[in-house]
DNA sequence: ATGAAAGCGCTAACAG
DNA sequence: CTGTTAGCGCTTTCAT
């Protein structure tokens, strides 16, 4: 690795003291440096291609200029496209994220904290909240700033940056009961998680609000958000004897264990069961059917979390805070009217993701 | 931010010198130091909670165990599957990464990578290299230690671990030929990325083995690997007149635009125009039809390539090394013989990812 | 407006 | 084996 410039150099080459060459190359103390001054300084930065030490800068200012960001997995595209909107707003702002997947271990978890904090991070965004996460407590008692995303914790005490499932979930359920169904499944996410739960009481609202009696056969859980228990979960459901016409599922993911438990039973999707998932993730508008889905603004809702946590960094006293965003319903092929299905019209135009 | 504990702290706290603590704690050094005291001083370090400073420690140290990653985007499952297996081979190894997206623009990647050298990275690994790239030359001028994966250089001077794409090109030809295809398209991906030449250079090959001319109308290069330009070129050579019965695209989502440009026109796939796909991202299987398409392992790739980084960041004089992993043909609905196309038995087991 | 000097928290060279 | 000392490269008082 080469030898790197240091700030005396720079300062040598322009015939000032190091400390004035560091006044002249950082835009906030450049005003106190005489403007000829600074022209002969930020000429032999540049002469000599001068980089400023990061770390030595931050051990002395305290701030890393860095946060930390914990995700379940990079490989689910929600999360890609979120830690794409964090990165984004963080970079525009001068900050650099690190990266951190749990796998839904808390343990890992742990142990990604544990190594961004040594880093110094400034803040934290987490993405992988339970509603009660003794993570969180952790880093509240020590006064880490922190935002949630896309899923939150019982008691509101931290910043988030959710999206309304109430109204997902009601859009959702009215598209379905509009056309024709009343025994709407549901494979609901996890309960310890905001998301799964939320969506689950949305879900009975719904239902209640369109004068519809939930039958709790129909409505199972699954222990975590993938298309295997999706599967398994939904097959279950079908073994029991086909009672619903509708599956409300908890996230796209799961529903696509949908397709596959139906698949694997020789039944169709929409003409034996209508489908609805979740988050609108990529690529679900080319699965077999397209997938009638809730979209909601992932890249947005990193970038907002991203915003939010940059305020509070640099107001310590500003205040918590949830951004709640709204969800859309995106219709397209597996969701038909019960018992009557509609054929698939075959060379037919792919709704577009986005519009 | 809560006030985090010292290095003096805990040698006070253990009635040593904080020189004695730091080599107490670190295991490299431990064996210095009266096993007595270790006890004494890892006794006091977990009493108080202490957690090193980190970056204190690579200011002085000079290593950072921090590597820089640039990918083009995350939100491509093929990178984020790439950047899981590298974080969690370079996570094992005690080392953290710093994410970039490049988005293609030279520009960005410019900027991340001096922000990263700012960051004082031990070192880099890029999935974003062109042919020709002037970037990864400053970085070999300035002895950056370095390793491509997935892309790599002409010159092949530094280390990379790609994919065997003769290999994976002829699988594919190979596929198509034996369904009795003669007529086969190729839509190229960009002639700037060692991937999109290899693998153009490598279907020309193919062809000639098996006996066949390339049609140099059945050739056209993509200007990105994107859904959109497999969509316009694709849809370009067929409104000139369908004159293949099978195309290979550069990779998965130029496979997806000739879904597209297929389906705007009516024809079918496997019926009209069989396609094969190059990668294997997540989610392909379930396109419609399940697309066919060469296997690359991603994870592991990602995962190969950090170990060579550690490798070389250990050791400077470690050399320079390709490593080249074997591709596999992914058969499934997108491919039949041409013609006479076979109908899709309706309910049927959908090929598993993983095997 | 600029220079001198101190120090962020750690580790490594040097003593003893 | 352990303590002393110095210094990584930067920013920020404090003087002038």
């Amino acid at each position: 690795m080469i030898r790197h410039k240091r700030l005396a150099d720079v300062a040598r080459l322009a015939g000032v003291h190091a400390s004035t060459a560091s006044r002249a190359l950082n835009p906030e103390t450049r005003s106190m440096i005489r403007p000829g001054v600074v022209e002969t300084v930020l000429a032999a930065a540049a002469k000599l291609g001068y980089r400023p030490h990061a770390l030595a800068a931050s051990l002395r200012t305290r701030r890393s200029s860095t946060v930390g960001v914990l995700i379940p997995d990079l490989t689910n595209p929600l999360f890609a496209a979120i830690v794409r909107g964090i990165e984004d707003a963080l970079g525009a702002a001068g900050y650099t994220a690190i990266l951190g997947n749990s796998d839904n271990e808390p343990a890992r978890a742990r142990t990604m904290l544990q190594r961004m904090r040594e880093r110094r991070v400034d803040g934290m965004i987490l993405a992988t909240a339970q509603r009660e996460d003794a993570l969180i407590a952790e880093c509240r008692a020590d006064d880490v700033p922190l935002v949630l995303v896309n899923r939150t914790v019982d008691d509101h005490t931290v910043s988030a940056v959710v999206v309304d499932d109430a109204v997902g979930i009601a859009l959702a359920v009215e598209h379905l009961v509009g056309l024709g169904h009343r025994a709407i499944a549901h494979l609901a996410g996890p309960q310890d998680l905001s998301t799964g739960r939320l969506r689950q009481r949305s879900f009975a609202r719904a239902m209640a609000a369109a004068g519809l009696a939930v039958d709790p056969k129909l409505v199972l859980v699954c222990r975590a958000m993938t298309e295997e228990e999706g599967r398994r979960q939904f097959g279950a459901l079908l073994e029991r004897g086909r009672s619903a016409t509708a599956v409300l599922a908890g996230n796209d993911l799961i529903a696509m264990g949908c397709y596959d438990a139906l698949g694997a039973r020789g039944l169709s999707c929409p003409a034996a069961m209508s489908i609805v998932g979740y988050n609108d993730i990529r690529f679900v508008d080319r699965l077999s059917p397209p997938l009638t889905t809730v979209r909601i603004p992932q890249y947005d809702m990193g970038a907002e979390a991203a915003r939010l946590l940059l305020a509070r960094m640099r107001d310590a006293a500003a205040p918590v805070q949830t951004i709640t965003l709204r969800p859309e319903l995106v219709v397209r092929g597996s969701t038909a009217r019960p018992g009557r299905p509609k054929p698939p019209a075959r060379p037919r135009k792919i709704p577009a993701r986005d519009p």
